[in-house]
DNA sequence: CAAGATTGAGGGATCAATCTTC
DNA sequence: GAAGATTGATCCCTCAATCTTG
């Protein structure tokens, strides 16, 4: 099932906008974020990737555009990704299709306690999974399910 | 979560055993099959995959000796895939580890009710899946939940 | 032309090694 | 030595194009 609905993203995503879903990610976390500025390492952590996958992925996204890099004063081993003014047009042009099918496919779909049963075994499993790995951190929260559930179709479509 | 327990799944497989989590589908998916054979096609509807991703795949897995290929009489375009002496091999001794993090994760963690939610909202997204996309097909069901749901551990070691 | 399958190119993801700064 | 980040190799996956048989 996450299989399909991945590919249902991409797929989306792709002929809207020329965006993929981790872009997508990227974009979002960065628009989040006051001034559009992160922590490389931050991005890492907030989107659950690697460092190394990070890495490539934003030298991708850098070379076309998306974001650009920026060296950090205080600890100059580090450095900051900030989304650019194209990747933030980008990105709000791209949020309402996105938006759009996830609730198609996923949200509007599901009752008010099937969506709070997966909250909790979603909560559960990464909790398993953190045991398992030692630490494995499992912080994930772009879309809080469980606080615009009420909202009608018509006035949702933030990211 | 998921992206999560693809790796931790991944991890565990390419540690004590040689195989991918996609190499373990294959795998399981032919041994299920009388002969250990399937037409190319029909694996690819049964994991879920496009044609072209099952080809790479298959190709792959023959370089190194997990399957092989087998022309088909009556109709000479299709083909068939064989799983090897080898192949059957690396499976056995690769599913209890694999069946046994599924339950670490998942299974073990949650509790009759939340695994019948689980299958519905599944059911509930596939159909919507398939809507979206005309007719995507959305058969998937290599460990049927709910079946064994109520086997001691001790004796739960299929595939 | 449609169905079964393969191929090649290009983006995506992981691992191990590396480089720099703390 | 450890933390922040990058690089290169390699595998995985998708798309579009192709080849062959029905």
């Amino acid at each position: 099932m996450h299989m399909q609905i991945d590919a249902a993203l991409n797929r989306q995503l792709s002929e809207d906008s020329d965006l993929s879903h981790p872009d997508y990610v990227v974009l979002v976390t960065l628009t989040a974020q006051p001034g559009g500025r992160l922590r490389i390492s931050e991005l890492a952590q907030a989107s659950g990737w690697e460092k190394s996958r990070t890495s490539h992925h934003l030298a991708r996204m850098a070379r076309r555009g998306l974001v650009e890099k920026e060296a950090c004063e205080s600890d100059r081993r580090g450095a900051f990704v900030v989304i650019t003014a194209r990747g933030r047009e980008v990105i709000e042009a791209a949020a309402p299709g996105h938006v759009a099918i996830v609730r198609r496919l996923v949200v509007d779909r599901l009752d008010t306690h099937d969506l709070d049963v997966l909250a909790r075994v979603t909560e559960t499993v990464l909790a398993a999974l953190a045991e398992e790995t030692g630490t494995a951190l499992a912080i994930q929260a772009h879309t809080p399910v469980r606080e615009d559930r009420h909202v009608p179709p018509s006035d949702r479509n933030t990211p």
